[in-house]
DNA sequence: AATTCCAGAGAACAGTTGTTAACTGGATGA
DNA sequence: TCATCCAGTTAACAACTGTTCTCTGGAATT
């Protein structure tokens, strides 16, 4: 089913990818909503008109960001949590897991802690859909486990919820620390194993 | 040692403070790294030069915004993590106060929640700053507690820390259930509360 | 009463912005 | 081969930006 693309929509979606590289590289200093168009295509080389043929608007622009930057990371996600082992290690290995995923995309990761609450509504939205999958898939690993036998929907969903934000906390904090010295990475993954391991200590006794 | 200032003096600040309100005005719809100098002057109803009497640029403004919108909170956060009461008391209590906060100061929420992961970085960082602080304050308070007997510093500053981020996602939370139905602010409630109880559950077996 | 001070006004600056319209030239499909 | 398509270009638009310098009038100081 591999259909070639024709020259034509190779070299556009070409531009295309030109265009999200450029302006995620321009948002590592500045929000989405000063992002400007013509911004854009100067980084990119092309003419400013040629922004219209991709996108409507940045606001556009942003929204197809935050596909690229959290639509192939679902796969990651169901295996960070599904992981085989006892407790202490599948905390070490999501910590280990965040900690790679941030150093590989820094700027997509910062877009997205910079954008979850921007002031751009539909990338907000679009952000806040695509957590709201992310708790979701959480959820359906968690039911697996027996540990979660006798857990009700609702709190399962609560668990992924909480979760899910503290990978993003987690991986902010990595982000701060890229440029630190090691020691201070060191420091960020033992906090966040030890936040980590509590509340899979309040989970293993939230039933008594 | 109350001296009543001059009209000179008196008008300045009230002037300021028209520049803070605008401004927090204007943030409810884009991030500070977009917002104008002119544009906060024209809301104010002055010339733009005059905006230079009082802050040398809009990321000064953002600071002095960080100042107003958390320099106030100090006390209450003490008082929410202090308060008397079994742990469920104490878990309804904060979550009730946090509710109240974002109802009579929801541009202030915004606004820190906005410009925590923004484009402005004097403003990330003193942001950074007062959370540290809070958190500090939150350590102090748990170690008062006699169920922090046997913790080390670090894990209780760890605490604090799990803390002072669950209360902004929360708060956030409440943000967006701002205009929404009464039924979605209570959803918000119960999830936010049942989070804070797993917490609270991890906290005291953290030493078994 | 005379002098200094200073928050705010006014005008002007070179650059920037988003958006429109009409175009070009190479890939595409009949 | 020839007509159609369409990604990217060019030119122009009014509107906006931050910053400078100069000025003003009332408060503050002497």
């Amino acid at each position: 089913m591999s259909h070639t693309l024709g020259i034509r929509q190779a070299q556009k979606q070409k531009t295309r990818q030109a265009f999200l590289d450029a302006a995620l590289a321009l948002l590592e200093e500045q929000s989405l909503s000063s992002l400007g168009l013509r911004e854009v295509t100067r980084a990119v080389g092309v003419a400013p008109t040629a922004f219209y043929r991709h996108f409507r608007s940045t606001a556009d622009l942003g929204v197809a960001l935050v596909d690229e930057a959290l639509g192939s990371l679902h796969p990651m996600v169901r295996t960070t949590v599904s992981t085989t082992g006892d407790s202490e290690e599948r905390i070490t290995r999501a910590i280990e897991l965040i900690a790679r995923h941030v150093d590989a995309y820094p700027a997509h990761v910062r877009f997205i802690a910079r954008e979850r609450h921007g002031g751009v509504q539909p990338v907000r939205e679009a952000i806040r859909a695509q957590l709201a999958r992310f708790a979701e898939e959480v959820k359906t690993e968690l039911a697996k486990d027996p540990e979660a036998a006798g857990w009700s929907d609702d709190d399962l969903l609560m668990l992924a919820h909480l979760y899910v934000d503290q990978m993003l906390v987690t991986a902010s904090l990595f982000l701060e620390a890229l440029e630190a010295p090691e020691e201070e990475r060191e420091r960020v993954t033992q906090l966040a194993t030890r936040q980590l391991r509590l509340i899979s200590i309040g989970r293993s006794h939230w039933l008594d």
